[in-house]
DNA sequence: TTCTGAAGCTCCGGGATATC
DNA sequence: GATATCCCGGAGCTTCAGAA
């Protein structure tokens, strides 16, 4: 029995081992599967948290991006704001305020609203006497169209409305219309009678010194009678080109293809000249180059095939260098008017929002393009200056990315130089003067350009050329921009010309006119220039009404609200042209962070005898008594001047701001990091240095801060001094 | 509605001319 | 020859007219 059950059992049991053994495998190996996809989805989640913390964080970091160059750009927007404001409003307002000093002449607008009373203005210009001892006859009023806010009125005072003799021309033309003869009818002078200028009257003074009335005398034109041949207007002059380009059988509906029979671009071609329309392409291409430089045609010759830069040796010194920097402010500078638009009437605000597009246009093309446009041609007939206006550098950049879209089997910048080739060979031929510039700006409607554009279905847009208004064209409002903003750089800093009225000899420092101290003893710089002696004592000696005028252009540009123009610590009126620091290091030395200190900007002219114009300069306040403005002695240096800086790197995130320094400024002192005090400062001080045309390279705030860390330099003492 | 180029207006820089 | 003044031409800005 026992034998039986044993050899009937050993099967089963065999077979249940195998059994179990293949369950214990199989059981293992869903552990390990278990564990090994429990692992691999625990990895997996690990990855998508990170995923999602790395795409969080980068949308972080997109935001900060987008805030932070919105902060810029308000930035830009308010100290183009508040300048303009300075320039204009406060100033006048300031002068109204005077009551004791005033001509008798009063500015209304047609509707009789009071604009304000005109100061007198000493200078030696005997014109001006003239006009102060003469009688006044009457209030003065602006022109119903002329814009009525009482800031415009402001420009009479200002540096850049003042001859070189002297003669205030803008105040002149006021006193002009307050005591001069009205002249009618066929007397009135030929720009009053088209209403030009911001006067309702024509009105002159007798005598030598006035042959101008007072609409002529504000705007610089030559005054004659209507009655006479008046001067050919621009306008005048544009209608009868406009005439011509249409050709004698122009009637007033303009045929699309008027401008297509004549080279608009290089005016004065011989008219019935057959125009040469063969496409270009690979097929005719004049250029040649030897990998280098192109040999071929010879307005090309030399010119470099890669792309040039401020630092190549093809670059001309005289060019500027860094165009870019200049069409990005300019940009800026119409994106804060397009946003101080929004509110306006469209057609102001698209007109706005066209000069944003246009100059993001132009950063593009200069950015990304495969040449600069100082290459576009051999610097023979390279006109960089007239080049670099806005329209034109931007007429160029248009052209080409038109031409990049449309099929072309040679680039747009040889198509482009092909045709300015055929354009000088033309224009060479007829005896005459190329213009690049001026061939550029009317590249739109070039033959070739517009046989280009018809062949691929690219309408042309805007306004038909050769339009003509039925009727003369009324005036038309004024821009409101009235004083310095629209077109001109501001007038030299009222604040600059203090330091120039100090009479030289001691006079030394730009500080001294809003920090005058009383010249007391150095108490603790080294060298001669370490105590700023006492300039406003010496402006006061100066002496004059001009003098204290431009002192009063001065208080008002201190009363700029974009920046904090009293020192928390000190309780100075700083200027917008200080820059409050916290510290600053250069390679061998970092200032002492409990020292008051800033970087000052000093323009040229501002230093009498200095040798180093146009420079910030690192001024610290000691607080003695009295207490004192002053600039550490040699060796040590945080000053810097426009012509040592390659660029100024910054981030956001981080108050400091690298100034990387070039030439003998950079085997001096190397780099020099800043430390700003603020956030807005910083700000201030970047969109500063973009106006005076430097580079502005944006970073990280991780490498900015690694550089201040290992920028291992050694602290100075409060005053300066070199410790042991 | 938005965008574009043309045209017109104004201002400014600098060369030409006048005056001292 | 130096200085002052005149005025032309270039350029920036605004508005117009038409296309997308």
């Amino acid at each position: 029995m026992q034998a039986d059950a044993d050899s009937g059992s050993l099967p089963r049991t065999y077979l249940d081992v195998v059994r179990i053994l293949r369950e214990e495998e199989e059981h293992e190996l869903e552990e390990a599967l278990r564990a090994q996809t429990e692992s691999i989805r625990l990895s997996l989640r690990a990855l998508v948290e990170r995923r999602i913390e790395a795409e969080a964080a980068l949308n972080r970091v997109h935001v900060a991006i987008a805030t932070r160059e919105a902060q810029l750009e308000k930035a830009a927007k308010d100290y183009y704001q508040r300048k303009q404001e300075i320039s204009s409003g406060s100033l006048f307002a300031a002068a109204n305020t005077d009551s004791d000093m005033h001509t008798g002449v009063q500015v209304y607008s047609t509707t009789g609203v009071f604009m304000g009373d005109v100061m007198p203005i000493e200078t030696e210009n005997p014109v001006v006497e003239i006009l102060l001892d003469l009688p006044v006859l009457r209030s003065v009023t602006v022109r119903r169209d002329w814009n009525h806010d009482p800031g415009r009125l402001n420009s009479i005072y200002q540096e850049r409305n003042i001859t070189g003799s002297g003669k205030p021309f803008r105040w002149v033309a006021v006193m002009i219309q307050a005591t001069g003869e009205v002249l009618n009818g066929g007397d009135c002078c030929g720009n009053c009678a088209r209403g030009m200028g911001p006067f309702e009257e024509c009105i002159m003074l007798p005598g030598d010194p006035f042959r101008k009335c007072g609409n002529c005398e504000w705007s610089k034109r030559p005054c004659s009678p209507s009655s006479h041949q008046p001067p050919p207007s621009s306008s005048a002059k544009a209608g009868l080109a406009v005439e011509r380009f249409r050709g004698p059988s122009a009637d007033d509906s303009v045929a699309e293809h008027d401008y297509s029979g004549g080279d608009f671009s290089i005016d004065d071609r011989a008219e019935g000249s057959p125009v040469d329309l063969e496409p270009i392409g690979a097929a005719n291409l004049s250029l040649r180059h030897n990998g280098k430089v192109y040999t071929h045609p010879a307005c090309m010759e030399g010119v470099p095939v890669e792309k040039i830069g401020p630092g190549h040796p093809y670059w001309d010194p005289e060019w500027d260098p860094d165009l870019m920097s200049t069409i990005r402010v300019q940009t800026l500078e119409w994106k804060a008017k397009l946003e101080a638009s929004l509110h306006n009437t469209s057609s102001v605000r698209f007109a706005k929002q066209r000069q944003v597009n246009r100059g993001e246009a132009m950063l593009e093309f200069l950015n990304k393009g495969p040449i600069h446009p100082f290459q576009l041609v051999a610097k023979k007939y390279m006109d960089a200056r007239r080049l670099a206006s806005f329209d034109t550098l931007f007429r160029l950049a248009e052209t080409l990315r038109t031409l990049s879209n449309n099929g072309l089997d040679i680039t747009p910048e040889e198509w482009v130089r092909h045709r300015l080739h055929e354009i000088i060979t033309e224009t060479q031929r007829d005896g005459q003067t190329f213009d690049l510039a001026k061939a550029i700006a009317n590249f739109y409607h070039d033959p070739k350009v517009v046989a280009f554009r018809d062949a691929k279905g690219i309408k042309t847009i805007g306004r038909p050329a050769g339009y003509k208004m039925a009727v003369p064209p009324r005036r038309k409002k004024q821009k409101t921009d009235f004083d310095t903003s629209a077109t001109g750089s501001p007038a030299p800093g009222a604040y600059n010309n203090n330091n120039n009225n100090a009479g030289g000899g001691g006079g030394y420092h730009t500080a001294s006119f809003v920090r005058a101290d009383d010249g007391s003893p150095d108490a603790w710089a080294q060298g001669s220039q370490a105590i700023l002696p006492a300039a406003a004592a010496a402006t006061a000696a100066a002496g004059g009404e001009l003098v204290r005028r431009r002192k009063r252009q001065t208080d008002a540009e201190l009363g700029y609200e974009g920046f904090t123009d009293t020192d928390e610590k000190m309780g100075d009126r700083m200027t917008k042209h200080d820059f409050a620091l916290r510290s600053v290091k250069s390679r061998a030395y970092a200032t002492n962070s409990t020292v008051t200190q800033y970087w000052h900007w000093v323009e040229q002219g501002e230093e009498a005898g200095s040798s180093s114009d146009r420079l910030f300069q690192h001024q610290v306040f000691l607080p003695c008594e009295p207490p004192q403005w002053g600039l550490y002695s040699a060796p040590v240096d945080f000053h810097f001047g426009l012509q040592d800086v390659k660029e100024i790197v910054w981030a956001s995130d981080t108050l400091k701001a690298v100034v990387r320094c070039g030439g003998a400024a950079a085997e001096l002192h190397g780099d020099m990091i800043g430390d700003f005090a603020r956030e807005r400062t910083k700000r201030r001080f970047l969109v500063f240095c973009m106006k005076k045309g430097l580079r502005v390279v944006k970073s990280t705030a991780f490498e900015i801060e690694m550089a201040w860390e290992m920028m291992n330099s050694q602290v100075l003492g409060p005053l300066g001094q070199v410790e042991a």
